[in-house]
DNA sequence: GCCAGAGTCCTTTTT
DNA sequence: GGACTCTGGC
């Protein structure tokens, strides 16, 4: 029985799924349909004939490639096994693990996580003496970042530190000499990083004419999702694997860009017609997820950007329920709200239906404990990754080394469980173990440290009898056992609890190197879990191509959403705008804003005043209803009143120093806030301001125009 | 010289 | 809560 492509379909997205041949950009406004375009763009192709195995599906998660290729299944009724699908960067590894000679690197190479990548920064930067002593010295991950952003955006060190960072101008040469260092020693210890990956695979693709046109030959149709949140790098790579046939179809929305801070570059997005000649550019504008009124509030927060969107998207959904926008007394009762807000909802939608979105992964801390308290089941996404946590970092590392006994960085980390012996032993160890003569040195140490002894007979066992992952891993806990107990007393049952999962996703491989190799390439555990019925608690950034019937969002205030670090630039309040786009886009039949009148800072004790969000405060009256958390609890609708007065000052930072007289320092322009009064000047290089409409910002002196 | 533990400061987003 | 620095003890 084949599928009735025209009935299932409106005609932009039939459109889409019958052109296969030629480059083709699919414009999909959120909610517009655009995983079911793709899904039944591959049943199409798979019904016209096409071998799976010529289908390249590349997707933002692994998570979202392997959903789609299971719903195409399910409505052809047939296995798409061998279509390759998943991330540009899982593709790219296992494209280069295929080809290890071409790229130099004929005994294989180890995938380096965010995590190992400060680690090499920090060594180097301690070896080469840089900023010695310097308390105020710019952080490895600060450093890390300049690094990657530089490849990532293909500038120069220079040109992002001046545009991006510019109170770090002096340590450029810095930053310059250790990106220079760290490539060295990824080369040398056959290390690469996320950025390597593309890179390397762009490398090959450009010099190895063989390889690309067998590649070429292979993936007659590429589909590449969330294309405006691609780089430079992997634009060239789509290019260079589409080739001559050019069957390759970009879909994306530019108003959804919401990776800039990774080099993502929407000029992709809106270039490619230019690049690909004869593109049929198709626009997707109906929504088929929200009701109206979500719709109108969130064309509202895309018609205050600076940059215009061509879009304004339309339902046939009608409510007469608008999207509510909740004030509560502080950050934790917020907390409790949403917890009510929870419940109410679980009366007409499942738990795993309802989210609840915030701009960075620390913000739910007070939400898990109330939901954990009140026995709600739920399930994070963003934050902290599991594969990131220490105990499955150290478990793996053990792994690494089965593979791989060059491998320093998990050298350092297993060594460094054993005790007496710190940086520096273990520098001397690894020494000892790989020149000649070495064995003197190291048969004493391993007489002195009978857990270095052990440690070293238990690897040499495991490589003399090699056995699948997951009983590799299973001999690897057992050794590491003692050392979890000892290591975290407090909390070491949840964290085995953590192993024992990773033990059941190795059953799945039956190699030990892509299993690593996964895991560090958004390896979920969590799964499975995703179909219990647990609300979900998500970063918005990992809520991206996601629905739910009902969103809430909590924090909607200034420093917190938008970030306190996007206030310096222009271009970055611009992401924050479309990510809180992103974040309402998610819901189908009910949003909740929830913006707490003050936030605990955990630094000092004290809670603060926090302000709405300005992507708040501009809607207007008639997108939402207001409610305001009373002292007696409970709500209390306030539909028409304005919010409270915009103009209470607050204490940002007590422990700053603050050097001259308020009021005495006249006034000032900035591009994004206006025109505001400097009520002090913040030692070193910062001004306290206060802008009507936007509050007190504290702002760096060089983004400001004294007036 | 090296390690371990105490004290201090600051918290974005992800492959 | 983690990353980093500082300091005392071996």
């Amino acid at each position: 029985m084949s599928i009735d492509y025209e009935q299932e379909l409106n005609p932009a997205q039939y459109e889409a799924v019958k052109t296969t041949e030629g480059p083709v950009l699919v414009i999909a406004g959120a909610g517009s349909g655009k995983t079911r375009t793709i899904v039944y763009r591959l049943a199409h192709l798979v019904e016209q004939g096409v071998d799976p195995a010529q289908i390249l599906l590349l997707t933002f998660t692994r998570k979202a490639a392997q959903e789609m290729l299971h719903r195409a299944e399910t409505i052809l009724g047939r296995s798409l096994h061998g279509t390759s699908g998943g991330t540009f960067h899982s593709f790219a590894y296992a494209t280069l693990r295929m080809n290890t000679h071409d790229i130099g690197y004929p005994s294989g190479f180890t995938l380096l996580d965010r995590g190992d990548s400060e680690s090499i920064i920090r060594d180097l930067r301690k070896d080469l003496e840089l900023g010695k002593g310097d308390k105020s010295y710019p952080k490895k991950n600060t450093m890390l970042d300049m690094v990657t952003k530089s490849r990532n955006k293909e500038r120069t060190i220079d040109a992002i530190v001046e545009q991006e960072a510019y109170h770090l101008t002096s340590y450029v040469e810095d930053f310059e000499t250790i990106a220079e260092e760290y490539g060295k020693y990824k080369r040398h210890h056959a290390l690469m990083d996320y950025d390597d990956l593309l890179f390397e695979l762009d490398r090959l693709l450009q010099e190895n004419e063989p390889l690309r046109n067998q590649l070429q030959m292979r993936f007659r149709y590429i589909m590449v999702d969330e294309y405006q949140d691609t780089n430079l790098v992997q634009a060239r790579i789509v290019k260079n694997l589409a080739g001559k046939n050019g069957n390759v179809m970009a879909v994306g929305d530019d108003a959804q860009s919401i990776y800039a801070f990774r080099g993502a570059n929407v000029a992709n997005i809106l270039e490619y017609p230019k690049i690909f000649e004869g593109t049929k550019v198709i626009r997707l504008e109906q929504n088929y997820r929200s009701v109206q009124p979500i719709l109108t509030m969130t064309n509202h927060i895309l018609a205050n950007a600076h940059t215009k969107f061509d879009k304004k998207l339309f339902s046939d959904r009608q409510s007469d329920r608008l999207p509510e926008i909740i004030y509560s007394i502080s950050d934790q009762t917020q907390a409790r709200l949403v917890v009510d807000k929870v419940i109410e909802l679980s009366r007409k939608y499942l738990l795993h239906e309802i989210a609840v979105l915030f701009r960075a992964g620390y913000q739910s801390y007070h939400l898990e404990v109330a939901l954990t308290r009140i026995g709600i089941k739920y399930q994070k996404y963003g934050g902290i990754r599991f594969h990131e946590a220490a105990h499955v970092k150290d478990v793996i590392c053990y792994l690494r080394l089965v593979l791989n006994s060059h491998d320093t960085m998990a050298w350092q980390r297993a060594l460094e469980h054993i005790k007496g012996v710190g940086p520096k032993t273990v520098a001397k160890i690894y020494e000892a173990m790989h020149t000649d003569g070495g064995e003197t040195y190291l048969g004493k140490m391993r007489k002195k440290h009978a857990e270095l002894d052990d440690l070293l007979n238990e690897l040499d066992a495991i490589r003399a009898t090699p056995g699948k992952p997951s009983a590799t891993i299973d001999r690897v806990m057992a050794f590491y056992q003692p050392i979890l107990t000892q290591k975290y007393p407090d909390d070491y049952p949840k964290r085995q609890a953590g192993l024992e999962q990773l033990s059941q996703i190795a059953a799945n491989y039956s190699d030990l190197e892509t299993f690593l190799g996964d895991l560090s390439l958004d390896g979920d555990p969590d799964e499975e879990k995703r179909k219990d019925n647990a609300l979900v608690l998500s970063t918005v950034h990992s809520s991206k191509g996601l629905e739910w019937k009902a969103v809430l969002i909590i924090d909607c205030v200034e420093d917190r959403f938008p970030s306190k670090k996007s206030l310096n630039r222009p271009e970055d309040l611009e992401e924050e705008r479309r990510l809180m786009y992103v974040a309402c886009t998610r819901a189908m039949d009910s949003l909740h804003l929830f913006v707490p009148k003050t936030i605990y800072n955990r630094y000092n004790g004290v809670s603060d005043p926090a302000l709405p969000s300005p992507f708040v405060l501009e809607l207007p009256n008639h997108t939402f209803e207001r409610l305001q958390e009373a002292y007696s609890g409970g709500l209390e609708r306030k539909r028409r009143e304005r919010p409270p007065s915009m103009a209470a000052p607050r204490d940002m930072e007590k422990s700053s120093t603050t050097t001259t007289d308020p009021g005495s320092l006249g006034f000032c322009r900035h591009k994004i806030f206006g025109k505001g009064k400097i009520i002090a000047r913040v030692e070193p290089n910062k001004y306290r301001i206060n802008f009507p409409g936007f509050g007190l910002k504290v702002i760096i002196e060089d983004y400001v125009e004294l007036i």
